[in-house]
DNA sequence: GTAGCTGCAAAGCATTTGCATTACT
DNA sequence: AGTAATGCAAATGCTTTGCAGCTAC
Protein backbone atom coordinates (compact mmCIF):
# COMPACT_ATOMS: atom_id res chain seq x y z
CA UNK A 1 0.00 0.00 0.00
CA UNK A 2 3.04 2.48 1.06
CA UNK A 3 5.06 2.80 -1.99
CA UNK A 4 2.98 1.18 -3.99
CA UNK A 5 1.00 4.05 -4.59
CA UNK A 6 2.87 5.72 -7.40
CA UNK A 7 2.20 2.62 -9.50
CA UNK A 8 -1.23 2.57 -8.78
CA UNK A 9 -1.79 6.19 -10.30
CA UNK A 10 0.07 5.23 -13.07
CA UNK A 11 -2.41 2.13 -13.66
CA UNK A 12 -5.11 4.75 -13.69
CA UNK A 13 -3.67 6.99 -15.88
CA UNK A 14 -3.40 4.56 -18.29
CA UNK A 15 -7.17 3.57 -18.12
CA UNK A 16 -6.32 0.30 -16.72
CA UNK A 17 -8.19 -0.55 -13.69
CA UNK A 18 -6.71 -1.20 -10.31
CA UNK A 19 -8.46 -4.20 -8.61
CA UNK A 20 -7.09 -6.18 -5.74
CA UNK A 21 -4.86 -8.32 -7.56
CA UNK A 22 -2.72 -5.63 -9.06
CA UNK A 23 -2.67 -3.97 -6.10
CA UNK A 24 -1.29 -7.58 -4.19
CA UNK A 25 1.49 -7.74 -6.83
CA UNK A 26 2.20 -4.16 -7.17
CA UNK A 27 2.85 -3.98 -3.37
CA UNK A 28 4.34 -7.86 -3.27
CA UNK A 29 6.74 -6.63 -5.75
CA UNK A 30 7.65 -2.94 -3.37
CA UNK A 31 7.79 -4.44 -0.76
CA UNK A 32 10.96 -7.10 -1.34
CA UNK A 33 13.80 -6.06 -2.30
CA UNK A 34 15.18 -7.99 -5.46
CA UNK A 35 13.08 -9.09 -8.16
CA UNK A 36 10.41 -12.05 -7.67
CA UNK A 37 9.03 -14.94 -10.09
CA UNK A 38 5.55 -15.29 -10.98
CA UNK A 39 5.12 -18.04 -8.09
CA UNK A 40 6.94 -16.38 -5.78
CA UNK A 41 4.67 -13.41 -6.16
CA UNK A 42 1.92 -15.61 -6.23
CA UNK A 43 3.23 -17.69 -2.79
CA UNK A 44 4.08 -14.35 -0.83
CA UNK A 45 0.36 -12.47 -1.65
CA UNK A 46 -1.46 -16.33 -0.38
CA UNK A 47 0.30 -15.80 2.79
CA UNK A 48 -0.99 -12.58 3.31
CA UNK A 49 -4.75 -14.31 3.23
CA UNK A 50 -5.16 -12.89 -0.23
CA UNK A 51 -6.39 -14.86 -2.85
CA UNK A 52 -5.28 -14.75 -6.49
CA UNK A 53 -4.28 -17.16 -9.19
CA UNK A 54 -0.78 -17.57 -10.70
CA UNK A 55 -2.43 -16.78 -14.10
CA UNK A 56 -3.70 -13.87 -12.65
CA UNK A 57 0.17 -13.01 -11.61
CA UNK A 58 1.24 -13.81 -14.99
CA UNK A 59 -1.22 -11.52 -16.45
CA UNK A 60 -0.55 -8.77 -14.16
CA UNK A 61 3.11 -8.76 -14.67
CA UNK A 62 2.30 -8.52 -18.74
CA UNK A 63 0.32 -5.62 -18.49
CA UNK A 64 2.40 -4.17 -16.00
CA UNK A 65 5.57 -4.41 -18.49
CA UNK A 66 3.87 -3.16 -21.40
CA UNK A 67 2.95 -0.11 -19.21
CA UNK A 68 6.82 0.25 -18.68
CA UNK A 69 6.03 -0.20 -15.29
CA UNK A 70 7.57 -3.42 -14.30
CA UNK A 71 11.03 -4.75 -15.83
CA UNK A 72 12.10 -8.56 -16.74
CA UNK A 73 15.28 -9.62 -14.87
CA UNK A 74 17.44 -12.18 -16.50
CA UNK A 75 19.12 -13.34 -13.06
CA UNK A 76 17.78 -16.98 -13.81
CA UNK A 77 17.17 -17.87 -17.71
CA UNK A 78 15.66 -20.33 -16.84
CA UNK A 79 12.60 -18.58 -14.99
CA UNK A 80 11.27 -15.36 -15.80
CA UNK A 81 11.82 -12.37 -12.72
CA UNK A 82 10.13 -8.83 -12.25
CA UNK A 83 11.40 -5.78 -10.73
CA UNK A 84 9.39 -2.80 -10.04
CA UNK A 85 11.21 -0.21 -12.87
CA UNK A 86 12.36 3.10 -10.68
CA UNK A 87 11.99 6.36 -12.19
CA UNK A 88 15.44 8.06 -12.18
CA UNK A 89 17.86 5.21 -11.81
CA UNK A 90 17.99 2.38 -14.33
CA UNK A 91 17.68 -1.13 -12.54
CA UNK A 92 20.98 -2.64 -12.60
CA UNK A 93 21.90 -5.83 -10.24
CA UNK A 94 24.48 -7.62 -8.32
CA UNK A 95 22.67 -11.33 -7.95
CA UNK A 96 24.93 -13.17 -4.82
CA UNK A 97 25.12 -16.43 -5.58
CA UNK A 98 25.18 -18.40 -2.66
CA UNK A 99 22.11 -16.74 -1.10
CA UNK A 100 19.97 -15.39 -4.29
CA UNK A 101 19.84 -11.77 -2.73
CA UNK A 102 20.20 -8.86 -5.17
CA UNK A 103 21.48 -5.54 -4.25
CA UNK A 104 21.14 -2.55 -6.52
CA UNK A 105 24.25 -1.74 -8.89
CA UNK A 106 25.03 2.10 -8.79
CA UNK A 107 26.47 2.07 -12.16
CA UNK A 108 24.94 2.01 -16.16
CA UNK A 109 27.62 0.92 -18.57
CA UNK A 110 25.12 3.08 -21.22
CA UNK A 111 24.66 5.92 -19.13
CA UNK A 112 28.38 6.32 -18.46
CA UNK A 113 29.41 6.09 -22.05
CA UNK A 114 26.80 6.96 -25.28
CA UNK A 115 25.70 3.90 -26.95
CA UNK A 116 26.46 5.81 -30.31
CA UNK A 117 30.27 6.26 -29.91
CA UNK A 118 30.20 2.41 -29.20
CA UNK A 119 27.99 1.53 -32.34
CA UNK A 120 28.61 2.01 -35.87
CA UNK A 121 26.22 4.58 -37.66
CA UNK A 122 23.17 4.94 -38.12
CA UNK A 123 22.14 2.32 -34.85
CA UNK A 124 19.64 2.85 -32.44
CA UNK A 125 19.99 1.97 -29.14
CA UNK A 126 16.27 1.34 -27.62
CA UNK A 127 17.18 -0.75 -24.02
CA UNK A 128 19.66 -2.84 -22.66
CA UNK A 129 20.77 -5.50 -19.65
CA UNK A 130 23.64 -5.46 -17.84
CA UNK A 131 23.91 -7.70 -14.48
CA UNK A 132 27.11 -8.99 -12.21
CA UNK A 133 26.50 -12.00 -10.62
CA UNK A 134 29.27 -13.27 -7.59
CA UNK A 135 28.99 -13.88 -3.63
CA UNK A 136 27.94 -11.08 -1.05
CA UNK A 137 29.75 -10.72 1.88
CA UNK A 138 28.03 -13.32 4.03
CA UNK A 139 28.29 -15.77 1.46
CA UNK A 140 32.05 -15.12 1.18
CA UNK A 141 32.48 -16.50 4.27
CA UNK B 1 35.13 -27.94 -39.19
CA UNK B 2 37.07 -24.92 -40.01
CA UNK B 3 36.81 -23.00 -36.87
CA UNK B 4 35.74 -25.27 -34.32
CA UNK B 5 39.04 -27.49 -34.31
CA UNK B 6 40.13 -25.47 -31.03
CA UNK B 7 36.75 -26.41 -29.50
CA UNK B 8 37.12 -29.95 -30.82
CA UNK B 9 40.28 -30.05 -28.79
CA UNK B 10 39.01 -28.82 -25.60
CA UNK B 11 36.68 -31.81 -25.14
CA UNK B 12 38.96 -33.85 -26.00
CA UNK B 13 41.29 -32.13 -23.31
CA UNK B 14 38.91 -32.49 -20.75
CA UNK B 15 38.37 -36.32 -21.71
CA UNK B 16 35.09 -36.13 -23.26
CA UNK B 17 34.13 -38.00 -26.22
CA UNK B 18 34.28 -36.09 -29.82
CA UNK B 19 31.43 -37.01 -31.63
CA UNK B 20 29.62 -37.00 -34.95
CA UNK B 21 26.04 -34.67 -32.80
CA UNK B 22 28.76 -32.65 -30.69
CA UNK B 23 31.13 -31.78 -33.65
CA UNK B 24 28.15 -30.54 -35.58
CA UNK B 25 26.46 -28.24 -32.75
CA UNK B 26 29.99 -26.56 -32.66
CA UNK B 27 30.22 -25.94 -35.96
CA UNK B 28 26.81 -24.96 -35.98
CA UNK B 29 27.60 -22.28 -33.82
CA UNK B 30 30.94 -21.26 -35.44
CA UNK B 31 29.21 -20.63 -38.42
CA UNK B 32 26.34 -18.79 -37.25
CA UNK B 33 27.26 -15.10 -35.88
CA UNK B 34 24.36 -14.83 -34.07
CA UNK B 35 23.28 -16.93 -30.72
CA UNK B 36 21.25 -19.44 -31.69
CA UNK B 37 18.18 -21.55 -29.85
CA UNK B 38 18.60 -25.31 -29.19
CA UNK B 39 16.07 -25.67 -31.73
CA UNK B 40 17.61 -23.88 -34.64
CA UNK B 41 20.59 -25.33 -34.44
CA UNK B 42 18.40 -29.14 -34.37
CA UNK B 43 16.98 -27.65 -37.95
CA UNK B 44 20.51 -26.45 -38.98
CA UNK B 45 21.75 -29.27 -38.91
CA UNK B 46 18.84 -31.30 -40.11
CA UNK B 47 19.14 -29.14 -42.91
CA UNK B 48 22.80 -30.35 -43.60
CA UNK B 49 21.29 -33.96 -43.73
CA UNK B 50 23.14 -34.85 -40.63
CA UNK B 51 20.73 -36.81 -38.46
CA UNK B 52 20.24 -35.24 -34.79
CA UNK B 53 18.17 -35.54 -31.78
CA UNK B 54 16.73 -31.94 -30.24
CA UNK B 55 17.37 -33.79 -26.46
CA UNK B 56 21.08 -34.36 -27.63
CA UNK B 57 21.61 -31.04 -28.79
CA UNK B 58 20.14 -29.61 -25.17
CA UNK B 59 22.76 -32.11 -23.60
CA UNK B 60 24.98 -31.27 -25.95
CA UNK B 61 24.83 -27.15 -24.99
CA UNK B 62 24.42 -28.21 -21.27
CA UNK B 63 28.20 -29.85 -22.00
CA UNK B 64 29.59 -26.93 -23.62
CA UNK B 65 28.34 -24.69 -21.24
CA UNK B 66 29.68 -26.97 -18.28
CA UNK B 67 33.19 -26.48 -19.47
CA UNK B 68 33.17 -23.05 -20.19
CA UNK B 69 33.22 -23.44 -24.01
CA UNK B 70 29.61 -22.12 -24.68
CA UNK B 71 27.63 -19.37 -22.98
CA UNK B 72 23.63 -18.25 -22.16
CA UNK B 73 22.57 -15.61 -23.71
CA UNK B 74 19.23 -13.79 -22.23
CA UNK B 75 18.55 -11.91 -25.43
CA UNK B 76 14.84 -13.58 -25.38
CA UNK B 77 13.85 -14.86 -22.16
CA UNK B 78 11.42 -17.05 -23.30
CA UNK B 79 14.32 -19.23 -24.71
CA UNK B 80 17.61 -19.88 -24.29
CA UNK B 81 20.13 -18.68 -26.52
CA UNK B 82 23.79 -19.67 -26.75
CA UNK B 83 26.77 -18.48 -28.49
CA UNK B 84 30.40 -19.84 -28.59
CA UNK B 85 33.21 -18.20 -25.85
CA UNK B 86 35.80 -17.00 -27.40
CA UNK B 87 39.06 -16.33 -25.74
CA UNK B 88 40.26 -12.87 -24.97
CA UNK B 89 37.41 -10.99 -25.66
CA UNK B 90 34.15 -11.44 -23.75
CA UNK B 91 30.82 -12.27 -25.04
CA UNK B 92 28.67 -9.25 -25.03
CA UNK B 93 25.73 -8.47 -28.21
CA UNK B 94 23.87 -5.77 -29.67
CA UNK B 95 20.33 -7.33 -30.78
CA UNK B 96 18.64 -5.32 -33.29
CA UNK B 97 14.44 -5.95 -32.19
CA UNK B 98 13.99 -5.98 -35.92
CA UNK B 99 15.46 -8.35 -38.22
CA UNK B 100 17.03 -10.64 -34.90
CA UNK B 101 20.37 -10.49 -36.26
CA UNK B 102 23.30 -9.44 -33.51
CA UNK B 103 26.09 -7.58 -33.31
CA UNK B 104 29.32 -8.05 -31.26
CA UNK B 105 29.84 -5.42 -28.95
CA UNK B 106 33.53 -3.95 -28.41
CA UNK B 107 33.14 -2.93 -24.86
CA UNK B 108 32.79 -4.40 -21.79
CA UNK B 109 31.62 -2.18 -18.86
CA UNK B 110 33.17 -4.75 -16.38
CA UNK B 111 36.45 -4.49 -18.69
CA UNK B 112 36.93 -0.63 -18.10
CA UNK B 113 36.12 0.06 -14.90
CA UNK B 114 36.55 -2.70 -11.78
CA UNK B 115 33.67 -3.65 -10.18
CA UNK B 116 35.80 -3.90 -6.88
CA UNK B 117 35.35 0.17 -6.40
CA UNK B 118 31.54 -0.30 -7.61
CA UNK B 119 30.71 -3.19 -5.18
CA UNK B 120 30.43 -3.30 -1.22
CA UNK B 121 33.85 -4.21 0.15
CA UNK B 122 33.88 -7.97 0.75
CA UNK B 123 31.73 -8.64 -2.75
CA UNK B 124 33.11 -11.03 -5.16
CA UNK B 125 32.41 -11.13 -8.54
CA UNK B 126 32.67 -13.92 -11.00
CA UNK B 127 30.43 -13.23 -14.04
CA UNK B 128 28.16 -10.59 -15.82
CA UNK B 129 25.44 -9.86 -18.34
CA UNK B 130 25.76 -6.97 -20.65
CA UNK B 131 22.94 -6.79 -23.56
CA UNK B 132 22.02 -3.85 -26.08
CA UNK B 133 18.75 -3.75 -27.72
CA UNK B 134 17.78 -1.65 -30.54
CA UNK B 135 17.94 -1.31 -34.43
CA UNK B 136 20.19 -1.44 -36.71
CA UNK B 137 20.72 0.44 -39.82
CA UNK B 138 18.93 -1.55 -42.37
CA UNK B 139 15.90 -1.80 -40.07
CA UNK B 140 16.01 1.87 -39.36
CA UNK B 141 14.21 2.75 -42.71
C1' DG C 1 35.65 -54.05 -23.86
C1' DT C 2 33.47 -50.43 -21.56
C1' DA C 3 32.15 -46.12 -20.08
C1' DG C 4 30.23 -42.34 -22.21
C1' DC C 5 26.76 -40.80 -25.77
C1' DT C 6 22.72 -40.92 -28.44
C1' DG C 7 17.84 -41.73 -29.74
C1' DC C 8 13.28 -42.19 -28.47
C1' DA C 9 9.38 -41.34 -25.92
C1' DA C 10 7.44 -39.76 -21.88
C1' DA C 11 7.55 -36.58 -18.13
C1' DG C 12 8.26 -31.85 -16.07
C1' DC C 13 7.69 -27.01 -15.55
C1' DA C 14 6.88 -22.38 -16.58
C1' DT C 15 3.76 -19.79 -19.12
C1' DT C 16 -0.40 -18.96 -21.99
C1' DT C 17 -5.17 -19.20 -23.41
C1' DG C 18 -10.41 -19.88 -23.89
C1' DC C 19 -14.43 -19.12 -21.71
C1' DA C 20 -17.74 -18.27 -18.15
C1' DT C 21 -18.12 -15.35 -14.06
C1' DT C 22 -17.04 -11.36 -11.29
C1' DA C 23 -16.19 -6.63 -10.11
C1' DC C 24 -14.08 -1.96 -11.21
C1' DT C 25 -15.55 2.57 -12.89
C1' DA D 1 -24.65 -1.07 -17.15
C1' DG D 2 -20.92 -2.28 -19.57
C1' DT D 3 -16.43 -3.72 -20.15
C1' DA D 4 -12.24 -5.09 -18.45
C1' DA D 5 -10.19 -8.38 -15.29
C1' DT D 6 -10.28 -12.78 -12.81
C1' DG D 7 -10.59 -17.82 -11.94
C1' DC D 8 -10.35 -22.28 -13.54
C1' DA D 9 -8.73 -25.84 -16.24
C1' DA D 10 -6.82 -27.30 -20.29
C1' DA D 11 -3.32 -26.49 -23.62
C1' DT D 12 1.27 -25.08 -25.18
C1' DG D 13 6.12 -25.07 -25.65
C1' DC D 14 10.69 -25.41 -24.06
C1' DT D 15 13.56 -28.43 -21.61
C1' DT D 16 14.74 -32.62 -19.00
C1' DT D 17 14.99 -37.51 -17.99
C1' DG D 18 14.97 -42.82 -17.98
C1' DC D 19 16.41 -46.47 -20.38
C1' DA D 20 18.03 -49.43 -24.06
C1' DG D 21 21.19 -49.56 -27.77
C1' DC D 22 25.35 -47.63 -29.99
C1' DT D 23 30.14 -45.91 -30.50
C1' DA D 24 34.40 -43.41 -29.56
C1' DC D 25 38.54 -44.46 -27.31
Amino acid sequence: MSQGNAFYCALKKKGLRLTVQRKAVIDCLAASGKPLGAEDIFLQIQERGLGINLATVYRTLDTLAEEGLVEQVAMDLSRARYALCRERQHLHHFFCLGCGESYDLPYCPVKERSMEELLPEAYTVTGHRYEVYGYCRRCNA
